[in-house]
DNA sequence: TTAATAGTGTCTATGAGACATTATGCA
DNA sequence: TGCATAATGTCTCATAGACACTATTAA
């Protein structure tokens, strides 16, 4: 499952199905592991393959497995989900399996019932892969320094904070922000260059070293 | 794999191995999901199979998957593992696949070089397995009531003190732990009876509705 | 000058660590 | 009485939220 934030909104790229089961649906990208691949290199091929999408830099782990019986129609099938995170990448294009592939606003996909998308329910139990990847962004963004993987470099704090606003769906204290990311040592670190904006130009930084924040970055009540 | 606290430290049950591989090595109990089976109900019965233990009420969560080429040297498996809390249960008797069954603590198993275990290292990857569960019991006991599912009940505020500091390794503030729980709404409810100690009776509680800590009980640094 | 965003300073409430003190049992 | 643990109170410091204010660009 590839998150990105585009057009201020944290967003998920599915593909829509070719074949059954659940042909014209869509679904989130993915297939079955080689003999001698390791787990990590499946999720990246399948990623490649099925969205034309090769994210290299940024992060990509492990959610967690699926394996209710009758979650696949045909047989059994045991999923390994996994949640790579990057900043608008190049466009996606549709593989062999799939006729399309693009990108959606999570919290368009997450309302109840869950998962329509264009009408139609998303295919297997994907609402709810995504609903949880979902969740681990969100709560990644609290203790980790997992929001520099959503944007490009060098980036200013005001991108910096609208990938927390567009991941969290609310505003954030700007002052405040900018406070916590600069007091918290190898988050960010500035580059001595600025970048235009639409008022004052603003600090440009690169990430920091730091992969945990101490404290962390609660999201407001 | 199954946690739980005797005599004040973090221990994790093993099983000795009967068969190759790794035969007479110790390892956490597994094995095979059935065909119409859900992955926590392979679980639960694995656990009962291999360990006699059939933890009904507390807590059993997966942990990750684990899918590395070669990590079990007949073929290809990919371990979906399971982490499970509770007090101390009966005492554990071991299946047919085991010549014994019984409790490690933690913090003799991971030192480096990592699993050792009587003088020969876990089987498999499992002292990796090891350390990532208890990584995750020492994170959750800050911002979740996990500690309440490893005593009995009803349970004193000592004893939920001692849970901590054996999870985490560490000796606790008794008067900043005390108000911490109790100004946590729902995390413990008094019962209103007390039970004798070595000095002053202390109450009794049980645990509340709550399941997450806000705010956190962070670990001291 | 105005609009827009970047960036700084400060007040206050809250929660954590540290520590002192009292309470209640038993040997 | 002394010891051990439970339970309460309080002081201080760090941090978060809120808000006021200044800085720097473009239209």
């Amino acid at each position: 499952m590839l998150l990105t934030v585009r057009h201020g909104r944290l967003s998920v790229l599915l593909v829509e199905r070719r074949n059954e089961p659940f042909a014209g649906q869509w679904a989130l990208p993915g297939g079955f592991v080689e003999a001698d691949e390791d787990l990590d290199d499946a999720a990246r091929r399948e990623l490649v393959e099925e969205t034309g999408v090769s994210l290299e830099p940024n992060h990509l782990e492990q959610l967690r497995s699926y394996g209710a019986p009758g979650r696949d129609p045909r047989r059994r099938i045991v999923t390994i989900a996994y949640v790579a995170f990057t900043d608008v990448p190049e466009a996606p294009v549709a593989g062999d399996d799939a006729r399309r592939a693009r990108f959606f606003a999570v919290d368009d996909l997450l309302v109840e019932p869950l998962g329509q998308c264009e009408g139609t329910p998303l295919a297997f139990d994907h609402a709810r892969i995504v609903a949880d990847g979902v969740e681990r962004a969100r709560a990644k963004l609290e203790y980790t320094t997992l929001a520099t993987a959503f944007v490009d470099e060098p980036f200013t704090l005001g991108e910096l904070r609208r990938v927390y606003e567009a991941v969290w769906g609310m505003p954030l204290h700007e002052a405040n922000f900018r406070r916590k990311v600069l007091g918290t040592p190898g988050f960010v670190e500035p580059t001595g260059a600025t970048a235009p904006t639409d008022g004052r130009p603003a600090q440009l930084y690169r990430k920091g070293g730091a992969t945990s924040l101490h404290p962390p970055i609660l999201r407001p009540t």
